[in-house]
DNA sequence: TTGTAGGCGTTATCAG
DNA sequence: CTGATAACGCCTACAA
């Protein structure tokens, strides 16, 4: 591979006039500039980046640290951060930390010692006084879908607890009082907002909560159908199901029709996030719209205003979801029992 | 941020022995040893993987290029790619080439310059040529989900005109005979090599291929409905519909549940790459299993035996796709013009 | 406008 | 086993 000097010596100028047609960050003269652009094409020269990063102490690269790189819900949040920054010319450094603490922190290691200009985070097992703490450091840290109160600046959340409440107050509007819910991780923060949401909902419409129409899933189809199967088995009547994401609500729509449940008369169903999928499952899924995309976006932008002073740019730090209603979803008929 | 320097200032010892301890590959004493680690955990020491990678020209890293980061297939193919590297300590850089000339050489040029120890392309845009011609140089490429025969050692592929074949030969055993096809976009190898494999069926069928029949979709939901749409349009009978990936059948499905068919009973309808959420359609989608995860897995186990000497592995470079049975497909039992 | 030279944080080759 | 010291490829004052 063809390094500057080689570019230089056949240009016949020095390695600075090299560097500052590459940057074009000073003003060079139009025939030294032809001249060193003919001498780069003809050595096929690829500035090694590396090299550029650690000489500048910038990379033009953002890191992100997501929890998975599977799921519908993730890939819209990294695709609306890569398409932000890569339209403005950055890249993108993408790394996981699948909920786990370790494996966390050592992604984020990666992603500082990589020399990133600014880190984008999606992170559930670590603490608050960890990412307070990391803030502190030189790489600038943001917070994607988790709202830090002492780094609130640098976060774009989501109002989950509003987001719960929604759906919860939808269901009951419909006239439902025996309530499922299935809720996620009880470590992650989103869990136990939303989960709060739906308890706030209860309470200012008298309804109380139960234990045994609760259930702790994971977040995947398999939480959904196991949650469902527990309500089932504890003989407990209910018509509406709350499940605190789509995947856990497709889940349960396919184990409510495996096991006789005629949709959605039998049983009220909505979930949370929107994820492509939910208007696919049959009977299309009610759900409470998780704009992540926009937040990706949104994230990547605070990151250009900040750290690659594109002033111009204004933020909206606190996202507001919002009903998306469907079909999963009807009038409660049945008396129940309460 | 700490360096080499400090630590080795502060441990009373060289630059030289610091780096030794550091990368374990250098006989030091283990008293000398414990002096280091003590001065680098006092002073937070992180080595710059950055200079690292500058100095050593290696990087621990490797380079993944996909089209888009959201998506099932990605997911699960970014997903089976990372956890094989970071298992073995490697660390992975994704970027994405949105399946245009440009973009994807954009992006393997990034990979390149951040001296990426492999690179791993899922490539769409780009021609056979011009990856020939990239292999020449000192960066190992790997191509996952496509075959270019002078570059076979270094492609891990599924076999898409067999699993096209097994898509339209499973209809036709189900006593369809009049069968509507949506493609995805030509362009793509893998759409063609279905396509290919669909005709394939027919004509050892004796069924002849009906451009009417046809309608070239994008791989996403509309395409699925936007085909089915126009094949009703068209006024042409049909009692299968066979889509070219599962988003397209998902979309088609939903499409023909709105327009008043009942599934799978009025179409049978069969899909390809057994995305996850295949399986929470109503009805439940048949599909051909595409085993995008296992290919992740495998391509990462491909550059750890050719380049980072893990040789005890043994590779397999093309995937079988296989039927996957469920509910959308039922034999035909109404008699069709043919 | 252009060139010179020092430095970015490590690795790696020699001696000792 | 340990220590100098020259790369690695590029950026960036500072000079000219």
């Amino acid at each position: 591979m063809a390094t500057i000097y080689e570019v230089s010596k056949l240009a016949d100028v020095s390695l600075a006039t090299v560097s500052r047609v590459i940057n074009k960050n000073a003003r060079v003269s139009e025939k030294t500039r032809q001249k060193v652009l003919v001498a780069m094409a003809e050595l096929g020269y690829r500035p090694n980046s590396i090299a550029q990063s650690l000489a500048s102490s910038r990379s033009n690269s953002v890191g992100v640290l997501v929890s998975e790189l599977h799921g519908s819900f993730f890939g819209q949040m990294m695709a609306g951060i890569e398409a932000e920054l890569r339209a403005a010319g950055k890249h993108v450094i993408i790394t996981t930390g699948h909920s786990e603490e370790e494996k966390e922190k050592e992604g984020i290691e990666f992603l500082i010692s990589r020399n990133c200009d600014a880190i984008i985070l999606h992170v559930e097992a670590v603490s608050d006084e960890y990412l307070i703490d990391l803030c502190k450091g030189s790489t600038p840290i943001y917070l994607m879908s988790r709202l830090v109160n002492e780094l609130s600046e640098n976060c774009i959340s989501l109002d989950n607890e509003l987001g719960g409440f929604l759906a919860t107050q939808s269901i009951i509007e419909q006239g439902h009082l025996a309530i499922a819910y299935i809720t996620g991780p009880q470590f992650k923060a989103d869990s136990k907002d939303r989960l709060a949401g739906h308890k706030r909902a209860l309470a200012e419409n008298n309804i109380s909560f139960s234990d045994t129409l609760y259930f702790e899933g994971d977040f995947k189809e398999t939480g959904g159908s196991d949650g469902l199967k527990h309500f089932i088995k504890s003989k407990k009547e209910f018509s509406a199901l709350i499940c605190a994401n789509d995947e856990m609500a497709s889940g349960a729509i396919t184990y409510a029709r495996e096991h006789g449940f005629t949709l959605p008369n039998d049983l009220s169903i909505i979930g949370f996030d929107n994820i492509i999928f939910a208007r696919h499952t049959f009977p299309k899924l009610t759900t409470i719209d998780n704009p992540v995309n926009s937040m990706g976006h949104m994230a990547a932008k605070l990151v250009l205003k900040n750290n690659y002073q594109q002033n111009d740019i204004s933020i909206t730090h606190s996202f507001e979801p919002t009903l998306i209603t469907r079909d999963s979803v009807i009038l409660n008929t049945n008396r129940v029992k309460k």
